[in-house]
DNA sequence: TATGAATGAGACTTCATTCAT
DNA sequence: CATGAATGAAGTCTCATTCAT
């Protein structure tokens, strides 16, 4: 089974001497590894304590379950990922604010792209989704202030429309992440190419920068 | 676990008789509402063997393992699917194919969301992966055929563009079918502008039709 | 942990061919047999399992956990000992259908002391005790009935009584069977004695059994 | 697992600091709280240790494992009865030392019923019962000395009756706490009349008290 | 001495797959 | 061919106990 008792995903003590900290952070640095290595499939909790180089019981000692792993991986991911894209509100113009956030997001993406991947997908449980809704929330505000501005076509369904913009930026980088890409600047032009138009934003300069390949 | 000993994927005999056709569609019908239903992590053989009323012995009898029962379900969606792409290439037009094609992979995808969606994962995973590399092919070989036409700006790289565009497609409508979406019009609308906004195809006409809500 | 999930404790599935119920029997005694030697401390699913002669897997086919195999010993013990205790009803008088029932409680209760004494607390855990209800509803019915008649004393509340006489019955039986008597005989006096002080019957006749030991 | 190496159940050190003394009694203490709430199941080292207010290791520092935890416990509870249950002695009848000691043990088995019912089992754990078996036999002795009086009829096998009275009494007024009765009189008069009767006794004196319900 | 982090054996349970009938 | 009983490897999680700080 993958998921047994229904307990809360959040992690079950907080590290109070420094010892446990690194622990936790071993235990998470080896979720990730193995997650990014074997999927999830290929995740479990003895591997992961393992890979740690730790027993068993010292994961569990600060997450219920396995389940509270992906939640806190999320969340340790998407920490950094959320203090860079917020940055994108600074911007003067909102088509700028966008762009910020496609190189943040792209550059985040491409950081361990298998993990990426394989997050985006687990973060779609709905165990999971649930746990993470603030954190979702937060991210997807960004967004909605995004465009809202000027510089930008009204959206007829923001929320809608927020969904789809991170759908499609996810999709093209995981895909790129799959085939082992790596040229940033390429990739954020390929996004962008594909937001800009999704949100009906012609011709945003004549564009020289297209790379025949 | 998800697969244990490595055997072929082929279904391992084809029915000739109706009686056994009918096992086999039973069996497959089965795994996809479960698959809807519980997602991979809910679906089990025991379980599908039950919901088609055949014992699980029938099942072990047309597919060699639990992968195949996903192979075959993939195929099954994506008959139907091609048959119905394939027809895009008989649009005069670039722009007229692609939006042919848009309209049929979202009626696909909005046909059985959940399946859809499901599957669009377990086809990402290697094993998979590779039994369909045929009929992803083929299914590609169109998307290049369309992609190459004159109303369509020259796309650097055939087969990144060739990801992309299904990427995007798919990834957009998965979300939609999350939401329980169902209008396909307005979904259409949305994956035509990203994906024509990716292929740098600018202002196709005075769009007047975007509806404000 | 003792008991995970809550569900049913029913059996899973009613074995429906010979083999089947061979299996179960075997589980079941094996179950009986731990139970014994080893108390439910000592008693795990595995082990069952292997004392049965079957995988663990067979194990769980037809029990959902391991207090549902406590439940169906129960009843399986429980079944021949109702059979014979209802018997009491049709001894003429109440004290005799008493002393019926005593005979009958007491050879059951020392057949398998040790199990006798496992099953009885075990029986009270609530989990357990919730699945048994109806038997134990059952057979307390026959005791009120027996209390009812003519030349048994009234007692003032019959639930409790009921409780009380079962309780007595029991412990000498449980402490006799502890210290491994046998003697049925002496056994039984010992308990008559308790059980018609109880219920303030006098002196049933100059009783010169009183063995002197 | 209940028990891990086999260890000396004695406490590990006499507290000769009251810092100690207190530590002791608070993790008794708790100890018998989680008893009585979520029985020896629900019992663990590190919630004692945790209700406790304490480590685990300060835990371990006075009970070298969790049975000796038990133990304690027992002769806890057992060091007031025993006192009272002495006092007995001194009474001028037979009849009258066993109505004390009737007395002494529902007000004892009723103060704390679920530990008292839960201890009672686990005192029955040969491992329990074989440190416990000193106490026990000076208890045991009171009673004999009881037994032994004129006014009560001479009994077979000391021993057996002595068992049994024990039992009858903590199986009935075990019983009562169940059922969460508090009417100490009575379960008195209901222990009483089991006990007469099983020793024999006839009547004593016309009771007028019997209280119908 | 106290603390609480760490440990790991072992318990429970599931499910893909096999095979006797 | 069909059936469904049987299997057991593997995964999840707990908790008594130890030990470094």
């Amino acid at each position: 089974m993958t998921t047994n008792r229904r307990q809360s995903l959040k992690p079950r003590k907080i590290p109070q001497q420094s010892r446990a900290e690194q622990t936790v952070a071993a235990i998470l640095e080896a979720a990730a590894r193995v997650l990014e290595t074997k999927g999830m499939d290929g995740m479990n909790t003895n591997l992961v304590a393992q890979r740690a180089g730790v027993g068993v019981g010292s994961l569990y000692q600060y997450f219920p379950n396995k389940d509270a792993l992906i939640v806190a991986l999320s969340k340790r991911e998407g920490a950094v990922f959320f203090a860079e894209a917020a940055g994108a509100l600074s911007e003067p113009t909102g088509q700028g604010a966008l762009k910020h956030l496609i190189t943040v997001s792209v550059r985040q993406q491409l950081r361990r792209p298998a993990l990426a991947r394989a997050l985006d997908f687990e973060e779609n449980r709905p165990v999971i989704a649930n746990e993470l809704a603030a954190s979702k929330a937060a991210f997807h505000e960004v967004i909605r202030q995004i465009l809202v501005r000027k510089d930008i076509p009204p959206q007829p369904n923001m929320e809608t429309a927020t969904d789809d913009l991170v759908a499609i930026l996810r999709a093209i980088v995981d895909a790129a992440g799959e085939r082992g890409e790596s040229d940033r600047r390429d990739l954020e032009s390929r996004v962008s190419r594909a937001l800009f138009g999704y949100l009906g934003i012609v011709d945003r300069q004549p564009e020289k920068s297209r790379t025949r390949k």
